[in-house]
DNA sequence: GCAAATTTAAATGTCATACAATTAAATGTC
DNA sequence: GACATTTAATTGTATGACATTTAAATTTGC
């Protein structure tokens, strides 16, 4: 692992890279430790300030943790679903609200990832996933719930659904699309009658898994999100109005 | 925006997270420009190096740049399609890497993912993505090729499949789901014979997508995931029976 | 001789300060 | 007015010190 100190690139981007590279390409295993600070400046020949700029870069990305003590360090970091999924989640946030990416486009990519789960769901049927669906349908049929809760409610749903395929990286791409657009969907005022027709469709998706039916999953998914979309649109029609 | 010295936390990830929050809430808008770093560790009662490791960690994450100079400074990032998908990409890799994720499990939601885009391309069956995905089909029957640009070249033709979708949230999500994977691709030997195969294959998804046959294109992408599954557990007994 | 208490050493976390490098704006010069 | 120079602000890097944490080594007490 060498650096170029004429890079245009700072010192500890090239050091973070360098260790990254020696990561991903499987040099430094799982849980090894890497030298200490002190010795990593000597070998990069820098300070051990640049050296902890580069290492806070990789915590950054949980690439390693670290630890204090006599036999602490920074040790090479498994990846987990759980911290991969917080990453996803933040990174699809911020991509939809830092990009203008309309409603519809974010709308069609969700469901369209949804229904490639569908059929996976449909021929596992899980109990405890259709369990949590059905829960979280009747979740949104109490009265007196509030619209953020009802979006709540709405994403656990999804995920159910989603994490019913019994794959856990089709589980974490999908972790993005659905979370992201909660911002979205939480401006929506979900009235009586549209709250209604909702949980009807879920229903129906229920149903359809349960049954083991994907054909009548895929349509059901396809007729929730023109009927999200309409919402989205009326939502905005009236806004314009106002203005 | 406020810390708590007595927290677990370093001082640095906790300064790094309320500027996080600071920018996922909508309070720093794209391209403002944060205090100085001298300013932000009056601010927040730490030293300078400190308020680095800071900012180190949010760069990390393309969430802000820096510019040195007069008029130089942090600004807060506008996360561009193309670091979101470099992240992912990453993200996704390390994440089949590190995890033991079987080659069938990875394969199967690779495929339900491009299943889910095909309908799309279909529909919109745009002339640049084909003539791109016919391109890579005759790059793919070349002889001489090396198993890598074989595989590269496959990358390519799905990316293309994934891109005529016309949805660049599907494509982002996408593209760690495909490139992750190269990896593990990588250590197929492809055959004159098992090349035949999948380039007849690829030539039948691209015409489906022409002729805009999404349940065709989906049934051969079901075919083509079976086809890969085979190879790869072909690879692995070969393995196996040596050991 | 063994267990508990203490010391020690190694490592990260933090601070203070200084200087180098870069960049744009202000200033000066012709 | 155009061009060169200076200046000031800001990030990048280095040095050295001290605080804190943690496990292992050592000492102490019985």
């Amino acid at each position: 692992m060498k650096i170029d100190p004429n890079s245009p690139k700072d010192l500890s981007a090239q050091i973070a890279q360098a260790i990254k590279e020696a990561i991903i390409s499987g040099e430094l295993p799982v849980d090894e430790r890497l030298p200490s600070e002190s010795e990593l400046s000597e070998q990069f020949d820098v300070s051990r300030p640049t050296v902890r700029e580069a290492l806070k870069r990789l915590a950054a990305q949980s690439l390693i943790r670290t630890q204090r003590g006599a036999t602490g360090g920074a040790f090479v970091n498994r990846l987990s679903f759980k911290d991969a999924y917080a990453q996803q989640i933040t990174t699809s946030t911020l991509l939809l609200s830092m990009n203008a990416v309309s409603f519809e486009t974010a709308c069609e990519a969700r469901y369209a990832l949804e229904r490639a789960c569908a059929p996976l769901s449909a021929a596992k049927r899980e109990a405890d996933h259709l369990a949590t669906m059905r829960a979280e349908i009747h979740r949104q049929s109490q009265p007196g719930l509030s619209d953020e809760a009802f979006c709540a409610s709405d994403v656990a749903f999804h995920r159910a659904l989603v994490d019913g395929a019994g794959n856990p990286v089709l589980s974490y791409q999908l972790a993005g699309a659905i979370e992201a657009m909660q911002p979205s969907m939480n401006m929506i005022t979900f009235t009586a009658r549209s709250r209604t027709e909702i949980i009807a469709l879920h229903t129906r998706i229920a149903d359809a898994i349960e049954a083991g039916a994907p054909e009548q999953a895929d349509a059901t998914l396809t007729e929730l999100q023109s009927y999200t979309v309409r919402l989205a649109n009326d939502v905005i029609a009236a806004r314009a109005a106002k203005a």
